[in-house]
DNA sequence: GTGGTCTAGACCACC
DNA sequence: GTGGTCTAGACCACC
């Protein structure tokens, strides 16, 4: 995995986990892979793994079993798509309002270039 | 003023100065705030208003004359149009259209909220 | 069977057979549930119930028949009472009173809620 | 600084600084030490010391201003009281009388020890 | 000066 | 096998 210089690799760790839960690659109750074997696979150190895990634990996207790894939580879905779409309105978008009307660039010239895609 | 935790104090202070100047709060040639006073106002440290100011210099934004302070250079609006316009084509778009795939919104919600402003 | 997370299960597990005998669940010479069968109940790894019963073996609490299993030590009770009392005088009261004082309770509160059970 | 084993070094120093605060040896707004500075005085590795100062932050004891360091939240001793005070009436509190029963221990035992105080 | 992050490597309890 | 914790040491942005 190539990371962005901008933002914590175990933030960008966790957020790739985020995007593969919401992809249906991992699903409710599914082990994800143990915090050692992620580190290896994204070569990166296991300590850094581990605050990932961390930090999905805490958000309740993953929780632990003992012994045994990490497990997707029956919510994940939800709960990652709530917290995004919470930022999406909240920040995303009345940020990128903002910085439109600052720069004079009109709505249509979004959904030109979503039709585009 | 408040900052937000993920990016840095000083470039966030030479983002509201450009927000300024795009706003017509400082015109071309106009003198801007003293390091000094604008780091009295803002509640930061002397030192970060000055990497702020360096900063704006460096992009052409403002320039500097001896003992007299900082001014408005007069392609300034033009330079921040430009560079914010290129950045929001080339990264905020795309990241945004990215989440909205991911979230499942679709463009409508956004011409609605667009709007409603 | 639900587990706290900042003890470990199989001692978890060993409480809770003491427990169950201080409650006269399991009285003297009595067998207890089989390893396998305990692990079934309480849904833990086979190991880690092997671990819960070494525990209390060695505690004296119940002692093995080679191939009959694992029954109640006729002192079990005594052995248990006594060193909860011990752990309680010396470990859970002091601690208690520790936090009370931080916390400014009053013995009264305790009371009082003592008296609502 | 010595530390009980059974117990996280992190989080024996987190409760150790909360220790301080109730105590008003750290008071609102107060810088408590750096976290370098923090782990020499305890002899811990730095690391160890940041993970305290995080858990602290996420509780809303603490929190950060940048390139200066931690100080006391103004609200961090309600905080601290109260969710020590939960834990006593949640957890401790009942998991004692439920002791006390199993040992036939009365609550005038516990007053008596009280009053040895 | 301050904290945040990361690596390399170790030990340990636990399952 | 699993994760949790800890050390030692480094680099960096930031104030």
């Amino acid at each position: 995995m190539t990371f962005n210089n901008n933002k914590a690799i175990y933030l960008q760790m966790a957020d790739r986990l985020c995007d593969d839960i919401l992809a249906g690659k991992y699903k409710a109750d599914d082990r994800i892979p143990s915090v050692r074997e992620y580190a290896v696979m994204l070569e990166v150190n296991t300590n850094t793994a581990v605050k990932a895990y961390e930090e999905l634990a805490r958000d309740g996207v993953v929780y632990n079993r003992r012994g045994l790894g990490y497990f997707v939580d029956p919510n994940a879905k939800e709960q990652i798509m709530q917290a995004r779409r919470e930022t999406f309105y909240r920040e995303v978008l009345p940020e990128m309002f903002r910085q439109m009307k600052l720069l004079g660039i009109d709505i249509n010239k979004v959904d030109e270039k979503w039709a585009e895609l």
